[in-house]
DNA sequence: TCAAAAGTGTTCGCTATACACCCATGG
DNA sequence: CCATGGGTGTATAGCGAACACTTTTGA
């Protein structure tokens, strides 16, 4: 076997991993996307999807990629949150994983096909995980919850259009607050990011509601001018 | 030479650094601490403290010794704020650095000894700089702003005892704004995260001031509330 | 006595919050 | 005709922005 390591070093090097948590909604609570471990160490347990970094691909090329292999996915939005590099995070070898959190519409995922057994959790049920996954989740959710504040990065969550009750759920419960129902209307309406269309859905059986797009180019327009997203 | 690389490998790793983009205040404008390289590439240009992580280190560990080897700060204020990974950065091996921005008062930097000539920066005027540090360094100042309206970590940067003249300075260095004076008095002090002490000093020629100091006891009793900062 | 800087208070307008009200629909 | 949920409007409190005023000190 000694003739398979052909790749020399001075000083030791360590491997270098992406891991994306897969965020979505299902109407009510945020979800996350996890694979069940085929392998040991951790085998049967579940994790992120992610793997080892290629030397002529950056690490959000890697992540998505991996992404792309292991759920399907193409050109989700996702971003870096943090770098973890305890030495014994891993068991086998030294390994830092550059870490992604992924916004997708829950409904695109092509769940559980059979090569890696992949499936949704409701983030207040998720199972003990491999490795330090269950910290890296941790860290993932409040990030994208500072983010959130910053960036309108909540309607990579939604289908594209949507009602404002659907818009109000989702803020919801990544913030895990509660809006006065009235109140959040007011305030998106005011806002003027959202454009509204002729269309309207019963989702309730009760009334039906008008639907809405997210409008990019007014959002940038009031970004310009300096403008903060107050939830 | 063959044989001293050691080390060998499956697939090829990258190798794996940090750096330290330290932050001081000098009363009146952001600096930046760099030190010029004294080695081939780069040579004579300027670049941020940093270098290889060990392997029984994790990359904070790493980045805060180096912090300590090259400007002799100790428990430094620092952060993880982006990890950067293009295959090219480096022209001579793949390295992907994992960046922390450091928090400090300038003061207390051993500046310039022989080994490794180190100079402070204002922020409008840092020469251009080694390797993809340019680049870094805006991302740094990015980070550190949107860091600021979630946790008080201005502090670090200012002396243990202040007046709030010099917080407003502080903060309007950092944000690159301007604030009334007299709006900034009012919101800090019934903001009640400061102490006043009985010490004043004379800052200016014309009048004597009061001194300040942080207080993270009451900053944490806030934050429990649920309350946030405003700037 | 004048200018500059520290410290205090006041006013105004905006917006977050609480909550009333009407409309549409299905049972 | 009543319960449920969608959509609109209104009153109040609190806070941020603008700014007047007083005090202290050095020139």
């Amino acid at each position: 076997m000694e003739e398979e390591l052909k790749y020399h070093y001075k000083y030791p090097h360590p491997s270098v991993t992406t891991d994306c948590i897969i965020f979505g909604f299902d109407g009510t609570k945020l979800n996350v996307l996890l694979i069940e471990r085929g392998i040991e160490p951790y085998k049967g347990c579940w994790a992120f999807p992610g793997g080892f970094i290629k030397m002529d691909e950056s690490a959000e090329q890697g992540a998505l990629r991996e992404l792309r292999e292991e759920t399907g996915l193409q050109g989700a939005y996702i971003k870096q949150f943090h770098t973890f590099s305890d030495p014994n995070r891993d068991p086998r070898e030294r390994v830092i994983t550059i870490a992604y959190y992924a916004l997708v519409r829950m409904q695109e995922v092509v769940g559980g096909d059979d090569a890696a057994r992949a499936a949704w959790f409701p983030l207040d049920d998720v199972p003990k995980l491999a490795f330090d996954h269950d910290r890296i989740l941790r860290v993932a959710v409040k990030e994208l919850r500072q983010q959130i504040h910053f960036e309108p990065i909540g309607f990579e969550l939604l289908p594209e259009k949507f009602t404002i009750k659907e818009l109000q759920l989702l803020y919801e419960a990544i913030l895990d607050v509660k809006f006065d129902r009235r109140n959040f209307y007011n305030k998106m309406r005011h806002l003027e990011i959202l454009t509204q269309l002729d269309e309207r859905i019963f989702n309730s059986p009760k009334k039906e509601a008008f639907l809405f797009k997210f409008n990019p180019a007014k959002y940038q327009e009031l970004k310009q001018k300096g403008f903060r997203l107050e939830f």
